[in-house]
DNA sequence: CATGAATGAGTCTTCATTCAT
DNA sequence: CATGAATGAAGACTCATTCAT
């Protein structure tokens, strides 16, 4: 007997990331993505009950993904700056790479696809980035803000840098990168 | 195409911004547009030639809009910061109050709805922008970096703060803001 | 304006009551019947929201047609015998010049498609029947026993003698059906 | 295609006699029947060539089994009344005891499903009926109709009624059967 | 043989667009 | 102009059948 593949349910995933990119996530059909996974359009339904189903467990597969990436080579116990610019390179470094999941994430987000759910379990993903970011107040290193303030105005500006690099199709030199982080970094700062 | 009753197409954007925000630009229609805006599905033909011209169309009104907002109060012989706080303000309100027209551009930016066309017409919009922020690298008083770079960090926090904070069904105070451009500020200055 | 076409629900109906008849409730599809009644398949949709709803809408137009056309020429002035010999040559009639008619609700009777309101709407139109068959045992014409075990034995004989005919490609003749009706009273008389 | 797993083919039997009981004949499909039947999907294929002749099959089952059934405690040396009772109630207590069958070939008499060979090749199997009627028709203690009515006649009573009582879930009680047969016998006799 | 994953033709249903009134 | 019924192509999903294990 043929066993499930799970190198199917990457396939597809890879698929979806592909045509959501190109057309939108309005636009994309399940004929197109079994197409693109070179699979048949019945097979679809053999791993995702529907679309809403596909959509959701990949969202949910990407989150879980960037939620690991963030917090490489990261632990409580690294000074605050240094550990804030690990995290910080952690997020550029997964936008950058994994510019398609960002981007599938940031459409569906408030689509109807995703049931809310599935939004509130990949909010939890994040606490040791509130965590963090909580301490650095504590030792008044960054501003005494309201802690989601402080993180939205980090991550707010990684997102859009990546974002408009990427489609004016340059590449982010490590000097930017740099100045960058400063500029976060002197936002932040107390 | 386009005849005069102004109302209509009024109805008709508003009808658009109300269902984009409730199920995405995936899920709108045009039966549904039509019926939210108290009109006859045909009708709606008379006044765009169709879909894709209905939402470029709305696109760049949103565009349009949102440009002559962000320069209101504003002229170049205001001294530089307090020129960048008045657009900031106006650009931070705009996301507010014009939450579903900002969403909606967002949505639209790379969907396979607008074209190339759209998209580089609207880009113009916001070149006083530019210059501002090159006027304030020449005076030193930002940071000497590559002047999009600069635009994006500013732009990107206001943005994903903005998101944040209303879905969170929350308000940002007087104060918070205030907070928040000093984050910016802090961020840009040289 | 065009205005919704009554006309076409009879087309509708027609195609529906033609095609299960040649290949059975199960086989026929919402394209076939579209085809059949010379419409388009979105023009359906416009009629009835979806095939359950077209399938429980012919349905009860039929019971509805055939409990009017079971009481024709009846009162209940008219004597006993006479009166139940009107409604069974009526039952009769109906089932030979109706037969897609009787064979369709036959076949849904039991299906998926059928809701329990639907059935249970149906019912009530055959109560003048009950009335009949009732009076009947007060003048103690007919046999005591449980109202409906004498109306399914009627019509049971009905329905299982004008199939047979139908599909053997006869015509019953005026004798036949005066045989056949004497059998059904010597079988109810007391 | 037809090995000796007897059993699993049973299993199919019972499996589809009681999904086409449930859902009709419409509703059914091949890996619902699978399932019910407790194998794979393509195990039914190793046992059935395919949808049509696994329904045509159990089909014919049906019909035999009945038939069986109907001539039970009868031989033709048995006075007439009690060889046509004896009949009678095994064809009552066939429609009763097996429901599901007989439901099924109902379904299945005018469904595309059933070819006109099997159709035909299950008539044959009550020739003795036909047989006993003629042999009352001689003896003068039935009425002098075409045979195939008075057949029809006593057919049609026994299958509505045992139709009506199972869904109203009631029980013939002993009392009720004879005076059905009375009704029967009184329509019959001459 | 048995399995259930894989297939793709075929269903139901939707929706952008057209058209008769 | 305005209407909403009509159209049919296209999308989501199902299911009889096949096939690799």
């Amino acid at each position: 007997m043929k066993p499930r593949d799970d190198k199917k349910i990457q396939q597809v995933y890879k698929a979806t990331l592909k045509l959501v990119k190109l057309k939108g996530l309005a636009g994309v059909t399940m004929g197109e993505i079994a197409k693109e996974a070179d699979i048949a359009t019945g097979t679809l339904y053999i791993y995702f009950k529907n679309k809403t189903e596909l959509i959701n467990s990949l969202f949910t597969s990407c989150r879980n993904a960037s939620a690991a990436v963030y917090f490489k080579n990261y632990d409580t116990s690294i000074p605050f700056k240094k550990g804030l610019k690990t995290i910080w390179l952690n997020l550029l470094n997964y936008r950058i790479k994994k510019f398609d999941e960002a981007l599938f994430v940031d459409q569906c987000y408030h689509s109807p696809f995703i049931t809310e759910t599935t939004r509130e379990m990949t909010k939890k993903l994040f606490t040791p980035l509130f965590s963090l970011m909580e301490a650095g107040k504590k030792q008044r290193l960054v501003k005494n803000e309201d802690t989601i303030l402080l993180l939205t105005f980090m991550a707010g500006s990684i997102n859009e840098t990546v974002k408009h690099t990427h489609y004016a199709g340059r590449k982010l030199s490590k000097e930017t990168i740099e100045q960058m982080f400063q500029m976060c970094w002197d936002g932040l700062k107390r």
